[in-house]
DNA sequence: GCTATAATTAGGAATCATTCCGAATAAAAC
DNA sequence: GTTTTATTCGGAATGATTCCTAATTATAGC
């Protein structure tokens, strides 16, 4: 998905749902959109102090937090880093390498439908998560 | 995966690796194996104690880390909630419902070989984790 | 079976990403 | 421009997980 792309659709759901759009608001989709490395809360807000000093962690978590809630971006929780969040809400693999905590895309289908889950067990999908787990061409070629 | 060979499994990888099968480890692992429900640690530490009272939440994450090391286990890791762990480690789909936190499997393969990832972009796979979030039966009729 | 030893355990303290809080601010509607 | 109500800030609170140290115990070798 193009960075244009993906910035106007989220601001497009913003603005839809009501949501306001503040200038440190602007400034994470900005970011979210612009950045393909899938980046943590901390590494939002660095980015952002870059271009308007006055932005809090509590600012950045918020207003991620809303944005997931509203479908608009995902966030791939793990528990000994810091969760990372991607703009890109279609389906597709992410590589995770466990050397340097770089995150890949990688364009995939689902493995299965939607509609097979449902019918055979009745639990109705809203979302997906794909992620494979490996060390990345660097990390293989330079750690061991 | 049947839980007499996925406990079999975790005993001789154990074995094999050289590490010490106590009596704490011996419930962690028949209880991992028994539970169709993905427990948390301290879901394992409360059935454990049911039968084993002296047993610490410590022993439990300690025990959890080198099985999951060892990749005799997988925790999936959430940030809203405690992690939790399935004895299952061969490929399938979670069905995670976010209404009441129940997890389902769903028997599925990879949506892409790990062969063809690896000739792509250099990413070597060693692990993988395929997630559908969502409303489960009982939630969805039940909740609404 | 007994002993030595190195891994494991207990439990309490420490960590740290994330969430919560209340007061100040600013986007959006009129 | 004014009003309303969401948003922002920053510091405190939370809570799962990790860390620490002394005591314990599974395992190997006798």
């Amino acid at each position: 998905m193009e960075e244009q792309e993906i910035k106007r659709r989220i601001i497009e759901g913003m603005k839809e749902k009501g949501l306001k759009l503040t200038r440190q608001r602007l400034e994470i989709i900005d970011i979210i959109a612009g950045e393909k490395s899938h980046p943590s809360a901390s590494a939002i807000l660095a980015k952002a102090r870059n271009r308007a000093p006055m932005i809090s962690l509590s600012t950045v978590y918020y207003t991620l937090d809303i944005m997931k809630k509203a479908g608009l971006i995902k966030e791939l929780e793990f528990n000994d880093r810091d969760s990372r969040y991607e703009g890109d809400v279609s389906d597709h693999l992410n590589l995770v390498c466990t050397g340097c905590g770089k995150i890949e895309d990688f364009r995939a289908p689902r493995p299965v439908p939607s509609e097979k889950v449902e019918k055979k067990t009745g639990f109705r999908v809203d979302s997906a998560r794909f992620e494979y787990y490996g060390l990345c061409r660097e990390c293989r070629l330079g750690g061991g």
